[in-house]
DNA sequence: CTTTGTTATGTAAGCGCTTACATTCGGCTG
DNA sequence: CAGCCGAATGTAAGCGCTTACATAACAAAG
């Protein structure tokens, strides 16, 4: 409930570039250039300069400067959400290459919001480029910011101008699918819905492509969204017989995770009785029991290629029809039956 | 590779207010005004200028914006990382009700910066008003930003004009190691090192608090790092006899995950040789057996309130130096020996 | 009809920076 | 010592918006 003194905020909110000019004695052009480090200044008076803008505890405004200059110096980020590791560590991934790029992060997360394009179109005011989580907006919105700032889809589909960058889902999935139906498994479930993404999407065609390759033919996917709620659905259609199967092989972590424990809470044996694997190796993969068997995503690496990218469009380079994709790594624990 | 039409770009990169009132036959303060939807404008004239808008693709630019309405309706958020739940949850909790009052997020992530007071300080100049998480940045840096700008700490002190959001500590930790001890347990040790903040501080003031309420001595904490691979080093000492105790009351989740689990693996029962409690009530937590007591934070609630709080001071509150403590929630699991 | 009041719109003055260009001030050169 | 040149600094023109104030247009009132 105490009151503050007003000293500071008085102070900064009347320091501008004038008022540090007139304190040190030069003109703002000066002042300008000592903050900026471009042209040569005398030593003298950059120190004035420097004590002068010590004293008054001045802060350049940054719009000021990107109106000047034309460009914000930041990007954008549009993500669904961060519970999980999965966006927080691209997350991280993007910030840790935006700020060697000298470039403010300005993020955006469509779960929580109402008016999702207003508030795309608001961040499109504010940043030079912006990078989209493929299942974060829709193509319209998509498409509605390419026709103004550059843009690149995080793990979504390339289209016309708009440029993506992914990871590997087709082979990677391929090959664990393989290495499951290599242990002998014949009734190979995919849980997670195709059509909630392009990843998903290849993640069951790589699927498809694993039966193929040993002349079976893939059950249809169990389409259910990936989230640990429809993870007690899944176990319990197995539970009561609806589904039959001795592998899982799910979309993604959260969702392997909570039908594995699911399935043991029950009393069934995994991998003994089904076999479960996921995808995303989230940290909870490697704490559970049995070790959950998954592919682990360059998350990171993915973040940071998107606001290199973001960066180079701003620079002038033309955009990129063939998506980037970067290799994954199969995690072999134990929940597959090694 | 391919090259794209120049075309959005060309189109973007031009389109002003100056171009959209012509386009429309209006001059820029109609436009400006059906935009702002501040004033009354003629249905008729509204309609020309949104027509205008959308066929230029015009997207105003923020930082002109901001230089005349002289706030950048942007908050800033500085936080360590992002890696474990507890950060992203408070930043989804910071975004959204940032969200709800129209506010930008921009984030900086100290762990990734080799110059943290230059990233602070360039981030002052695009915000209106700065959430520190406490541990994120020195004492320095946040007096240092405090002079231009309001600043709130995170789970931190509270200093001359810089105030705090916390979640109780002090309390919820006597109740906690009170249960241990209301287990029998006798040879109960704390984990983590009370001088890396004040929240871990207080726990430890509360840990050693609950000895005093039953006539009891506490025993210095075991200082370590709030990490994996500080746990396997106290699950070594543990395991060599080097340091000996019947129940670990743990600074974190990460930290008893990890003790946990080494100890489990080396062959010790888990709570039965020793009870093993954490802080946070990460995901893994819920996962694990046995499943991890815990202490739950209400880490969304604080991100909102950080946001709610930056908001009040733009808006010319004073800042309260009372710092505002959220109620924390004790998640009785099986690993305390219950 | 003129006057007055109401709306709808236009005019123009900044907001605080950057930067091209102009100016000043000392040497150096011839 | 006039003439130049280059380095250091100043002058001023924007950057693209918002908004106070001026103006115009028109209806109602006198």
């Amino acid at each position: 409930m105490g009151k503050q003194q007003a000293s500071p905020e008085a102070r900064s909110a009347g320091a501008t570039i004038y008022s540090v000019a007139e304190h040190a004695g030069v003109s703002i052009a000066t002042v300008s250039r000592v903050l900026q480090g471009a042209t040569v200044v005398a030593e003298t008076t950059k120190q004035k300069v420097l004590a002068a803008v010590e004293e008054l505890g001045y802060v350049p405004l940054g719009a000021a400067r990107s109106l000047a200059v034309r460009h914000h110096e930041a990007h954008g980020l549009v993500l669904p959400e961060l519970s999980g590791p999965y966006y927080a560590e691209l997350l991280m991934g993007f910030e840790a290459r935006a700020a060697e790029l000298a470039q403010s992060v300005v993020l955006v997360l469509t779960d929580s919001r109402t008016d999702l394009a207003a508030a795309v179109r608001q961040l499109a005011t504010r940043v030079d480029a912006i990078a989209v989580f493929g299942s974060a907006a829709s193509g319209d919105v998509v498409r509605l910011l390419r026709a103004k700032k550059p843009v690149v889809v995080i793990a979504g589909e390339a289209s016309d101008g708009v440029e993506a960058v992914s990871a590997e889902n087709l082979e990677s999935a391929r090959e664990l699918a393989g290495h499951l139906l290599g242990h002998g498994r014949r009734r190979v479930l995919f849980v997670g819905d195709p059509d909630s993404g392009p990843d998903i999407r290849d993640r069951y065609a790589g699927f498809v492509a694993a039966h193929r390759d040993r002349g079976l033919t893939a059950a249809e996917p169990v389409r259910v969204a990936l989230n640990e709620a429809d993870g007690l659905v899944v176990a319990r259609r197995l539970l009561n017989g609806e589904l039959e199967a001795d592998a899982l092989m799910c979309a993604n972590d959260e969702l392997a995770l909570s039908v594995m424990t699911s399935l043991q809470d029950a009393g069934r044996s995994v991998p003994g009785d089904v076999a479960v694997v996921g995808w995303d190796d989230v940290m909870t993969s490697r704490y559970v029991r049995p070790g959950l068997t998954t592919v682990r995503q360059p998350v990171h690496e993915l973040g940071a290629l998107a606001a290199t990218r973001l960066h180079e469009l701003v620079g002038g380079e033309a955009a990129r029809s063939d998506a980037r994709t970067l290799p994954t790594q199969l995690v072999v624990r134990s929940s597959c039956g090694c």
